[in-house]
DNA sequence: CAGTATCCTCGCAGATACTG
DNA sequence: CAGTATCTGCGAGGATACTG
């Protein structure tokens, strides 16, 4: 892709795929948006070595899609956070994840995730307990369809 | 992503990646909205390697994005053209190429790009000729935004 | 034209050890 | 915790030659 980038320099779908057209990227973008923030967790929830993604975090940041801030904890804490431009990645993992439901898993099968508008966690009972196991109010659920994250068995 | 399919398997958008999540693939759906049927209208068009291509096209009739159909004329004549779930990616390759308008190339800049209705082709120049400097009839004009195809200059 | 067969290269990605 | 540094392999992708 590198060496076409001028003929496909006024394409926007090859733009995109410029930018987050590797395994590992969307990926990433998908669990910022479920509320990952840290290194270490998006280490955990994807199974990616450090330095891949260490890689690739400083590509999002450098592409304005996440954002590094140092926090106010003892030692070397960070958090990256989508921006706006990544926020409105969110059209696009969308449009990815409702065309698997319709050809991959069939609408009848499409997986179903509710996530803890508190916590911002999935809930890993449908009933009433978060991850954890405590009890979570049915009303602070909000339903959504699809992704899971990759640590959750 | 192989070793994590297990672990993304009910996740829509590593679904679709592992169908789509490559250089090439999506462009080559791409293309194929722009009505580029054949093996080395592709070939053309995306400057990619025959062996390649070969591997691509057969990934995505196997995934049944692409049908590939024998032509009635003399001589290895195939084409290959988007089925049902294929032209159900448009929604994707939209997000992708909205969200490059917006972030890549600012809403004012947004490549613009016209297409014969009539052959399918783009129309090298904007006034009243196709790519071969006949005279196309303006009313015969659809209007799209975005994205040109690699073997124009 | 539409591929297959081969060879080669480069960079992605994994694993591990080390650092502030 | 949040990385960097280093080594390694494997496969994507490129180039070329050949085939029905």
């Amino acid at each position: 892709m590198a060496k076409k980038a001028d003929v496909n320099a006024f394409c926007g779908v090859a733009q995109a795929l410029m930018r987050m057209g590797d395994t590992w990227t969307l990926l990433i973008v998908r669990d910022a948006f479920f509320g990952m923030k840290r290194f270490s967790e998006f280490e955990k929830s994807l199974g990616i070595s450090k330095n891949i993604l260490a890689a690739r975090l400083r590509k999002l940041v450098d592409f304005d899609i996440f954002e590094r801030r140092r926090l106010e904890e003892p030692g070397q804490r960070y958090e990256y956070t989508l921006t706006k431009k990544g926020r409105d990645l969110w059209v696009v993992l969308t449009a990815m994840r409702l065309w698997s439901d319709k050809w991959v898993f069939g609408e009848e099968n499409a997986p179903l995730v509710a996530i803890d508008t508190a916590t911002g966690k999935r809930v890993a009972k449908v009933i009433a307990a978060d991850a954890d196991g405590n009890p979570v109010d049915p009303a602070r659920l909000r339903w959504r369809l699809g992704a899971p994250r990759a640590n959750e068995e």
